[in-house]
DNA sequence: AATTCGGGGAC
DNA sequence: GTCCCAGAATT
C-alpha cells in the first residue's frame, strides 16, 4: 500500500467533517501557534475557554511580550505545563526584536523558538503559512501506525522522526495544512484511543491493514511507564483576621512561579506545625485539621493534610515570603494551580 | 534515551 | 483505578 493514497480521500473528508473550532475561524499565525502550544498534551474541549479568554486579553504578539507574569500564569490557571506559556513569551519578545512581531514563515525559524518543536513547527508552518512540512502528534501516530500495522513504540523519537520524513514524502503541495489536520481529526473524532475505533465512518478503512487484519486495538504499541512515587505532604492554612498566607513557587520545576499556600514535605502533628509556624515569626493562637486530599500529576502523587491556624494579627502584609491575601485576591490575582483547589475551597466556605 | 514537566475527561 | 491527550525541554 501506498502512504499517498490516503491523502485525496483524507482531504475529502476532512472538509465534510471538520469541526468549527475557534481558532479555525482566522487563522492567523498568532492564533495558530496560541492553539497549538495550548493543545500540547490537552485536549480540545479543556482548551477552548483558555483560548478565548487569552486572546480577549492578549491579542496580538507584542500584548504577550510585554505581559506581566502573574497576569500570564493566571491566564494559564488550571491548563497545567506552566512552562508553555513562559517559553511562548519568550518566543514572543524574540519574534518582537528579531522579526519585527511577526513569526517568520520559515520552518526552520519557528522551529528555533523556545517552546516550539518538531509538531508545533509543523503545524504552524503548515496552517498559518501554507509550507509542506508534516504535523505528527499523538493522533498521527496512532492513525499511520494502525494504517501501516506499524508496532514499534510509538514513544520512541527515532519513530516519530521516521513517520515525519514518510509524511513529508507524500504530503499534498497545495494544502498541507488541510492534510495535516485531516489526519488529526480522525485520530481525534474516528480513529480513536480507547475503545473501539469508528472503523465504519473512516475514509481510509480500505487501505488499513489493522482493519484489514482485525487488529486495530493492537495499535498503536507503547512502552509501559513507570510508576508515580508519592510525596506526603502538610498544607498550612495560615489565617491572619480574614486573610490567608500563600507564597511563590521557586521559577524553577513543578508548578514553577505559581503560588501555593505555606507546606512542607511530610505529616508533621499539631506540635510540629505550630513550631514551624512560630519559625515563620508568626504567632499561633488555634490550630485545628483541615481535613486530607490527594493530587495525581503525571510522575508524582502528592497525599497532603491541612492545617488551619489562626494567628495573632500582624499588621504587616508580608511575612518573609508570605503575602496574606484575602479571597477576591486569591480568586482574581494570583494564579494558584488545582493541587490545592481542596484548600482554596476550604478557605472559600470559611 | 529517559525523565520531567498538569490536569482532567472517558472508561 | 488506567489511559492519554493537536509535546517540548532538560538531563
Amino acid at each position: 500500500m501506498k502512504l499517498e493514497e490516503i491523502t485525496e480521500p483524507l482531504l475529502s473528508w476532512y472538509e465534510e467533517n471538520k469541526r468549527d473550532l475557534p481558532w479555525r475561524r482566522e487563522p492567523t499565525p498568532y492564533h495558530v501557534w496560541v492553539s497549538e502550544i495550548m493543545l500540547q498534551q490537552t485536549r480540545v474541549e479543556a482548551v477552548k475557554d483558555y483560548y478565548r479568554r487569552f486572546l480577549a486579553e492578549l491579542p496580538g504578539i507584542r500584548d504577550l511580550a510585554v505581559c506581566p507574569e502573574n497576569k500570564l500564569l493566571k491566564l494559564w490557571e488550571g491548563l497545567g505545563y506552566y512552562n508553555r506559556v513562559k517559553n511562548m513569551q519568550k518566543a514572543a519578545k524574540e519574534i518582537v526584536e528579531e522579526y519585527g512581531g511577526n513569526i517568520p514563515p520559515d520552518y526552520e525559524k519557528i522551529l528555533a523558538l523556545p517552546g516550539i518543536g518538531s509538531y508545533t513547527a509543523g503545524a504552524v508552518s503548515s496552517i498559518a503559512f501554507g509550507l509542506k512540512k508534516p504535523a505528527v502528534d499523538g493522533n498521527v501516530l496512532r492513525v499511520i501506525s494502525r494504517i501501516t500495522e506499524n508496532g514499534e513504540d510509538i514513544l520512541k523519537q527515532s519513530v516519530k522522526r521516521r513517520m515525519e520524513q514518510e509524511l513529508e514524502a507524500v504530503m499534498p503541495e497545495d494544502r498541507p495544512g488541510a492534510f495535516n489536520q485531516s489526519l488529526m481529526e480522525l485520530g481525534a473524532t474516528v480513529c480513536i484511543p480507547n475503545g473501539m475505533a469508528k472503523c465504519d465512518a473512516c475514509p481510509v478503512r480500505h487501505l488499513c491493514g489493522a482493519r484489514a487484519h482485525g487488529t486495530v486495538l493492537d495499535f498503536p504499541k507503547k512502552a509501559a511507564k513507570k510508576q508515580r512515587r508519592i510525596e506526603e505532604k502538610t498544607v498550612l492554612l495560615i489565617q491572619n483576621g480574614q486573610e490567608y498566607a500563600i507564597c511563590k513557587r521557586p521559577d524553577k520545576g513543578l508548578l514553577a512561579g505559581l503560588y501555593e499556600f505555606p507546606n512542607m514535605e511530610g505529616w508533621l502533628t499539631q506540635e510540629e506545625v505550630l513550631s514551624a509556624v512560630e519559625e515563620l515569626k508568626l504567632m499561633p493562637l488555634h490550630i485545628r485539621a483541615a481535613g486530607e486530599a490527594k493530587h495525581i500529576f503525571s510522575h508524582v502523587e502528592w497525599h497532603m493534610k491541612g492545617y488551619v491556624v489562626k494567628v495573632a494579627s500582624t499588621e504587616e502584609k508580608k511575612a518573609g515570603n508570605l503575602l496574606f491575601i484575602n479571597k477576591k485576591e486569591s480568586k482574581g490575582k494570583y494564579p494558584i494551580p488545582s493541587a490545592f483547589s481542596a484548600y482554596r475551597k476550604y478557605i472559600e466556605e470559611d
